[in-house]
DNA sequence: TTAACTGCAAACCGTTTGCACGCAT
DNA sequence: ATGCGTGCAAACGGTTTGCAGTTAA
């Protein structure tokens, strides 16, 4: 999905929501799509500091937990006592995370999440997100 | 492993590795050993203090981070800003969590933990231990 | 008009740390 | 003897919240 596209989808959903879209959200939401990658809520701060864009730490944090709510982004893990995200505008996929240099590298597998859906169905378990990573040290890191 | 076992075990490894066995860490490992299943340092310092056993936060906290180093728990997932442990004296295993009631299930497949190693193979990642966790509605939930 | 939203600063809460004293080795 | 470990209380840092003023609908 393209950044214009999901802009128009997330001002849509928000009203469909009962929700205000607000000029606030809208920056945040544009500095989030420009992001590459994963983030955390005090860079995604210092970022839109940076731009001299005027919007509160407060609502940044509750407008990430909007965005996590509507499915804007999918939130990866705690590291270390923050908590890093993810846009989700790309197909679902699992993280390798080197625990030298922290680097993340993502993939996907078809065969696990068809292995997963059959262990929920033993567990009469109804699967609605999965999280999978893998830590360890990265090609440059061993 | 059982329990007696596992504290001698304790002992000797923290002996091992330069590190002082003092009274407050075993008091501290049995309480954990004496939890089945999952267990939060708060609640751990709940159980401590409500048996009037005599230990500090601070050394519940610092000896949590020697038995996670030294492999004898492992930091399950951070949810709600709070760190869950688990004692690692039984086999690996992955988790269905549910997102209503809370209540984690333990499962263990071989076949995922295979297609795990060939992914890592191709990304050339050395893997060192992994964290598969499905969120979702357990049988009761649903 | 009015319920939602925002900014600010203070509060929160799990976790970490500096320090003086104590104890395992 | 000595250096690691402990308890205490204060600090830390990410996150949440109460409140008064503002704004989208």
């Amino acid at each position: 999905m393209n950044r214009s596209r999901a802009i128009k989808e997330f001002k849509e959903i928000i009203k469909k929501s009962g929700l205000k879209y607000t000029p606030q959200r809208e920056k945040i939401f544009r500095v989030i799509l420009s992001t590459k990658g994963h983030f955390e809520i005090e860079d995604l701060v210092h970022r839109i500091r940076s731009k001299n864009i005027d919007v509160s730490r407060a609502t940044v944090y509750r407008t990430l937990d909007i965005l996590k709510k509507l499915g804007f982004v999918n939130e990866v893990i705690k590291f270390k006592n923050k908590t890093i995200y993810e846009v989700a505008l790309k197909e679902h996929h699992d993280h390798l995370i080197c625990r030298k240099c922290g680097k993340i590298i993502e993939f996907h597998s078809d065969e696990i999440e068809q292995l997963q859906n059959k262990i929920c169905e033993e567990y009469q378990f109804k699967p609605e997100f999965h999280r999978l990573e893998i830590f360890g040290l990265c090609k440059d890191c061993q």
